[in-house]
DNA sequence: ATCTATTGTTAGACGAGTCTAACAATATTC
DNA sequence: GAATATTGTTAGACTCGTCTAACAATAGAT
């Protein structure tokens, strides 16, 4: 699957997504306040995924994804969650910076990485060993910048049940 | 440090400095070849970063990376390295897209997330419990798709140990 | 039902970054 | 050292996405 919409037309369709999600009305004023920019950018932006077949725009009227758009935008939120999770809860990156990266990296990170990414959290949180310990010792490490003595200690213990 | 190039500018410096390194001619021709683009893109290029002096070139000469310029490549250079080396390393994606990834990601990653990757790679490379055994379960739970048996057989062990 | 406020659109300019085509300087080769 | 190949530059067109200014449609208030 590749990537046929530039970073720009991507943030457009995953705002209709999210509006949409929330309840609120889907409208240009909408648009344009979340994603900071005049009304006219939002008007010849749907323009555009109009033609493309994404969404449905009848001029000052409430505006809709097609079935493909919905498909198109869907995939771009979960790219969105996949990162904002990840930065936040395996980081421990604060809600708003995690929020900020993941709006830019979402657009560029490949579909592997991804994946992985999500793979390592879901990891992390199924497996106790990850979740309890490591990430514990992970924060640990962050706030000291050394490592907890239960990592220096255990290495003996360690050894011998993983061989 | 605010971010202050686009990302385009970015990848020149880096170009710069990158053949530098390599020992390579750093002219218009190979920064071409590197970046994939004609070479007017890159006398274009060149242009404007000498008029923020950034960097030294005279026409038709060999280019140079100014003081400053030299620090802004460097910066750059350094969020690439941690990036693709925590993709590579940390998540085992392999050279070619952890290199791709780091190349776009580099330009829009905050201070802050680059800085926690990188910790997180430190820490799972200190610590034994992290690096030996951690890193282990995580390319089984990638491989098998589910947990290692070590992971949920050592449970009660490993509460012993942390309480 | 009209008047006003709000929302949306059109037209057109602009900046960033790329490209092609044409030309100019430098290097290479015989 | 003249002819040719290579490298670099200039000029100008184009795309993308934004903006402002001016105008048009709709909604809300009296």
């Amino acid at each position: 699957m590749v990537r046929e919409q530039t970073a720009s037309m991507e943030d457009y369709l995953e705002a209709i997504a999210n509006l949409r999600e929330e309840g609120k009305a889907v409208r240009v004023k909408q648009i344009s306040q979340v994603l900071h920019v005049k009304m006219p950018s939002v008007t010849s932006a749907l323009k555009k995924l109009s033609g493309e077949g994404l969404v449905r725009h009848e001029p000052y009227g409430y505006i809709e994804l097609t079935s493909r758009g919905d498909k198109a935008a869907k995939d771009v939120v979960g790219r969105h969650k996949a990162l904002s999770c990840f930065f936040s809860q395996a980081l421990d990156i604060d809600p708003g910076t995690a929020e900020e990266d993941a709006c830019k990296i979402e657009h560029v990170i490949s579909r592997l990485s991804l994946e992985r990414l999500t793979k390592f959290l879901e990891f992390t949180q199924a497996c106790p060993l990850g979740e309890a310990n490591f990430s514990k010792r992970y924060k640990y490490y962050l706030e000291h910048g050394e490592l907890p003595e239960e990592c220096l200690l255990r290495i003996s213990k360690v050894k011998k049940a993983s061989e």
